[in-house]
DNA sequence: CATTGTGTTGAG
DNA sequence: TCAACACAATGG
C-alpha cells in the first residue's frame, strides 16, 4: 500500500502559542495520562535481550512471556529489544515516528508530532502550554514544516537540532514575526547539520571602499530589498545577521540602512571578516541561504573574478588554504553537484528535490530505503487556515 | 543476525 | 483512535 500522502490538510494553524521548551531542558510538566502503574519496572524487562520476559513465579509453568510492557505514554509502544516505538495516528493510518532508547524520548517525539498534526489543543504527554517565547518560536517552527518532514527529523532524531538552528538566525526584521517565506515550492527534505543545499542569493565584487577604512559594506539595493528586507521599524538602527562561512565559522554583522546615502549596508563585524579573509578589492563576496527551513545564512567569497573559468577551483583552493580548521566539523568544501549550479548570473539554484521515489537524503547518512509509508508525502511550507476537528 | 516498523486485530 | 502482538523486511 502506498498511504502516499499524509495529508496536510490539518495543518496547525492555531493561532496561539503553546507548545513547549526544548525537550532538553525538559521542564515538562507532568504526563497527562499517568496510566496507573508508573512502576511496571517491576516487571523485570530483559533489556537488550531479544525477547524480553516476564519473571512471574504465579503463573509457573508459562513464566515466560514475551509480552512487552506496555508503556504509560500516550503513542509509545515497547520494542521488543527494550526500547520504544512512538507512532501516531491520522486517518485510519499508523504514522511510524521512529525507535528511541528512552521512553520519555519516544513519548516526546509523539507530543511534537501531535501538536504538528493536530495543534496545539492535542493531547500530549507532557507539553506543558507554556507561553514563553520558546513556545511561539516553535510553534512557527512546526506549521513551516510539512508533517511528513517533522515525522523525518523525529525518526532521524535531528528535532532537537533543527528546531535549535531554527532558533539561532532570526535577525531578519527583527519583529520577532516570520512567516516560512523562502523560495516557494522548494523544501530541503533531509537537511542534515553538514552539507545543505543552499541557494545562492547574490554576489558582489567588494569596492575599495567596502574592503577600505570605513567598516562597511554595501549591499546593492536592488538585493538588499529583495534578500534582506528590513522592517521598517528597523531600518535605522538596523539588526544582527548571522553568516556561516565555508569554514563553519559563523560571523554577525550588523545590517542596515543608512539614510545619508540612501544604502543598505553590513557594519559592525564587517571588518573583522574583511581582515581574516583578507579580502581585496575586486574580490567577490557570495551570499547564500540554506533552503532548508532553518534559513540559514551563508557568506562566501572568492578571489577577483580574472578568468570566467577557474575561479571556481582557484576558490577551493585558496579556501581550503585560508582555512585550515573546517575538517572536523565535515563542512568543508560543500561544494555538490547539487547545489548552486551558477556561480554567476541569476540567481539560479538547484537542489536534490524529492517528487518522487525516495527522496528523503539521498546525502548524509542515516535511513534510505524504509521510509514507506510517507515517501511522498507533501513538502509544502504552507499552511493553510484550517480548522481541526475535521478529523 | 538484530531491529525496525508494518500488517493486523480487537478494544475503546 | 490506539495499542498489542506477530513477524516480514531491512540493513549491517
Amino acid at each position: 500500500m502506498d498511504n502516499s500522502s499524509i495529508d496536510e490538510s490539518t495543518t496547525s494553524e492555531n493561532s496561539f502559542a503553546s507548545s513547549a521548551a526544548p525537550a532538553s531542558l525538559s521542564n515538562m510538566t507532568l504526563p497527562v495520562n499517568i496510566k496507573s502503574s508508573p512502576e511496571q519496572q517491576s516487571l523485570c524487562r530483559v533489556g537488550s535481550g531479544a525477547s524480553s520476559m516476564i519473571i512471574d513465579a504465579e503463573v509457573g509453568v508459562e513464566a515466560e512471556s514475551r509480552k512487552l510492557p506496555s508503556s504509560r505514554f500516550k503513542g509509545v509502544v515497547p520494542q521488543p529489544n527494550g526500547r520504544w516505538g512512538a507512532q501516531i495516528y491520522e486517518k485510519h493510518q499508523r504514522v511510524w515516528l521512529g525507535t528511541f532508547n528512552e521512553e520519555e524520548e519516544a513519548a516526546r517525539a509523539y507530543d511534537i508530532a501531535a501538536q504538528r498534526f493536530r495543534g496545539r489543543d492535542a493531547v500530549t504527554n507532557f507539553k506543558p502550554l507554556n507561553e514563553a517565547e520558546e513556545d511561539d518560536v516553535e510553534a512557527a517552527f512546526l506549521s513551516c514544516h510539512s508533517k511528513a518532514e517533522i515525522v523525518d527529523m523525529l525518526r532521524k532524531h535531528t528535532y532537537n537540532d533543527e528546531l535549535e538552528q531554527s532558533k539561532r538566525n532570526y535577525g531578519l526584521d527583527g519583529n520577532g514575526k516570520k512567516g516560512c517565506k523562502g523560495i516557494a515550492g522548494l523544501h530541503s527534505f533531509g537537511s542534515q547539520r553538514t552539507t545543505k543545499a543552499r541557494e545562492q542569493l547574490f554576489e558582489k565584487a567588494v569596492t575599495p571602499s567596502d574592503v577600505g577604512k570605513l567598516n562597511r559594506l554595501v549591499i546593492p539595493k536592488q538585493h538588499a530589498e529583495k534578500h534582506f528586507p528590513l522592517q521598517s521599524g528597523n531600518t535605522s538602527k538596523g539588526v544582527l545577521l548571522n553568516f556561516e562561512d565555508m569554514g563553519g565559522k559563523v560571523w554577525r554583522f550588523r545590517y542596515s540602512y543608512w539614510n545619508s546615502s540612501q544604502s543598505y549596508v553590513l557594519t559592525k563585524g564587517w571588518s573583522r571578516f574583511v581582515k581574516e579573509k583578507n579580502l581585496k578589492a575586486g574580490d567577490i563576496v557570495s551570499f547564500q541561504r540554506s533552503t532548508g527551513a532553518d534559513k540559514q545564512l551563508y557568506i562566501d567569497w572568492k578571489p577577483r573574478n580574472g578568468a570566467d573559468k577557474q575561479l571556481y577551483i582557484d576558490w577551493k583552493q585558496r579556501n581550503g588554504a585560508a582555512e585550515a580548521a573546517p575538517v572536523a566539523a565535515g563542512i568543508s568544501i560543500p561544494i555538490q553537484p547539487v547545489q548552486m549550479v551558477r556561480l554567476f548570473g541569476v540567481n539560479i539554484f538547484k537542489v536534490p528535490l524529492p517528487v518522487n521515489g525516495v527522496v528523503m537524503d539521498s546525502n548524509s547518512s542515516c535511513s534510505g530505503k524504509r521510509v514507506r509509508g510517507m515517501e511522498l508525502l507533501g513538502l509544502e511550507c504552507s499552511k493553510k487556515p484550517r480548522a481541526i476537528g475535521a478529523l
